[in-house]
DNA sequence: CCCATAATTCGATAATTATCGAAACGTGGG
DNA sequence: CCCACGTTTCGATAATTATCGAATTATGGG
């Protein structure tokens, strides 16, 4: 795990319409949402949204395809996996990183 | 789980500086780490690690005690804890959200 | 082919963040 | 009480990031 992928998926999801949107990403799985509908839920222009999902792509935490003339992002399971376990073996000590019960439950192991 | 500490603590990661300063904390443990020990180990000069231990601290993810003339920085890992709990309940979907091997093993769950 | 749709790129501007030397501030030793 | 030490604050500057309207690029319907 490089830690230049870190910090730019990071810093990625440090900003407040980037994170949401990632978070409807992950909710939505792999259908993925057009751009435009994203943009229409977080009440930003669209290229504003377009900017910050190239942002998010960049970082490697979606990504795109093509549908007609809608381009539809999803939610890379894989790169998000990847930064959970560098923080989980970079950041966190020991019994300190356990996770809290309601996830535990619910999304984890 | 507040999503503005979210994103004030994942701000407070993205960069390469304080996410090295936040590694060596995690490591030390409780016995923390003085200011200009972390400014000498990274390579910089004091006012700038002195800048991003706010940083740091602004966001929660370090606690800081005075010693004698240092001030010692420790790593807060309910901080931590809380981050990655949101972000596996909220960025991870069911199965995707799986710990890799080697960190279950040894950190996680 | 023209037009409407969906999205991105461009360009300009504002806001935030990073860097670092110099000055100021507590702390403890002599 | 003065001085050295460890650190933070200040101030100025550079660099990066965010915002958004206008122009541009694909796509497919009629």
């Amino acid at each position: 795990m490089e830690a230049s992928f870190v910090i730019r998926a990071l810093g990625a999801l440090a900003q407040e319409h980037r994170l949401a949107a990632f978070r409807l990403l992950v909710q939505a799985g792999a259908e993925g949402i057009p751009a435009g509908v994203l943009a229409e839920r977080l009440g930003i222009p669209p290229s504003s949204m377009s900017f910050h999902l190239t942002q998010l792509a960049h970082a490697g935490l979606v990504t795109q395809r093509r549908e007609s003339r809608s381009i539809i992002y999803s939610a890379d399971y894989s790169a998000m996996n990847g930064l959970m376990g560098y923080l989980t073996e970079n950041c966190c000590a020991g019994e300190a990183c356990a996770v809290p019960q309601a996830a535990a439950a619910t999304t984890c192991c």
